[in-house]
DNA sequence: TGCTAATTGCAACAATATTACAATTAACCT
DNA sequence: AGGTTAATTGTAATATTGTTGCAATTAGCA
């Protein structure tokens, strides 16, 4: 019995053009299976557990392929620095980034906030900290074009 | 004319027992000039350029203590890997992690989509990525406390 | 079952991050 | 203002994370 998410993540290759790889199958398997986010190295440590090897740059290659396809997603939790921006409102964070010229402005809102927290309230979700980001075009890029 | 985020930041350093040293000031001013996020080795070639010399251990350790302060914040675009999930939902990208037992799970929410880019698109901005995540305490941790 | 483009492994390297300990300095006290 | 000291920074060594070029392998197809 396979999951339904992996399932998916294959006809998703399939579909591209991608071939579906004793490596894929094992990344997608070991990521389905963990309740948390794992770092390239994590992937290769737990299928080494089961006797798989798997190089580093493989599964990279993989994770690079399937966050290009959003079959998964980076996250910023409990991971490494890279960057880094002062912080200009309190309480809540959120983030628009400009992926085109790279600025980075701040805002605040508070009524989106407390929506936003009800919602994990409603799952049984304690919320203590937030963070929020988005990509996309500035103005000043957009009159640019 | 010193900016008034880095007087903020320089009090909280104060009232919260911290020296206010030349290393803290100049890793403040080059985060507030910059209107982009930073990463430490940036900090460091362009408090080089300058002719200001930081020891990277150093710009880590500053970094480590205005994100524990608040002063700062890591964020993930256009950075590193570190941690990766597999996605579930189309469209909207919102986590919740459990900073007890580390579980993470996504939801996703239409309304609150919509009003979040109607907010940044007030300022002009046109979003074409969406990421959120909400650190706190799943319902399974705080029902054993 | 063979062919071939796509994928993986390997080796070398680059970038990012942490630790232990010695040298320096900001804040406090005369 | 100068001396004292705990906090901070620099240094060196090391660990972790991430990339590149090229040779070996393999999934998908005829
Ligand atoms: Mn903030
Ligand atoms: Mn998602
Ligand atoms: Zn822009
Ligand atoms: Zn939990």
């Amino acid at each position: 019995m396979i999951a339904p998410v992996i399932q998916d993540s294959i006809r998703v290759l399939q579909t591209q053009g991608y071939k579906v790889t004793k490596p894929r199958r094992q990344v997608l398997g070991v990521l389905e299976e963990a309740q948390k986010s794992l770092s390239p190295y994590d992937i290769q440590r737990i299928l080494r557990q089961r006797g798989k090897y798997l190089n580093h740059v493989t599964i990279y290659r993989i994770l690079h392929l399937f966050c290009r396809l959003n079959l998964a997603h980076k996250v910023l939790s409990a991971g490494g620095f890279v960057k880094c921006v002062l912080d200009k409102k309190e309480g809540c964070h959120r983030f628009l980034i400009c992926r085109c010229c790279g600025t980075l402005q701040e805002f605040a809102d508070d009524e989106l906030c407390q929506h936003e927290k009800k919602l994990a309230q409603n799952s049984g979700f304690h919320t203590e900290y937030h963070l929020s980001e988005s990509l996309g075009i500035c103005s000043d890029c957009s009159k640019k074009q």
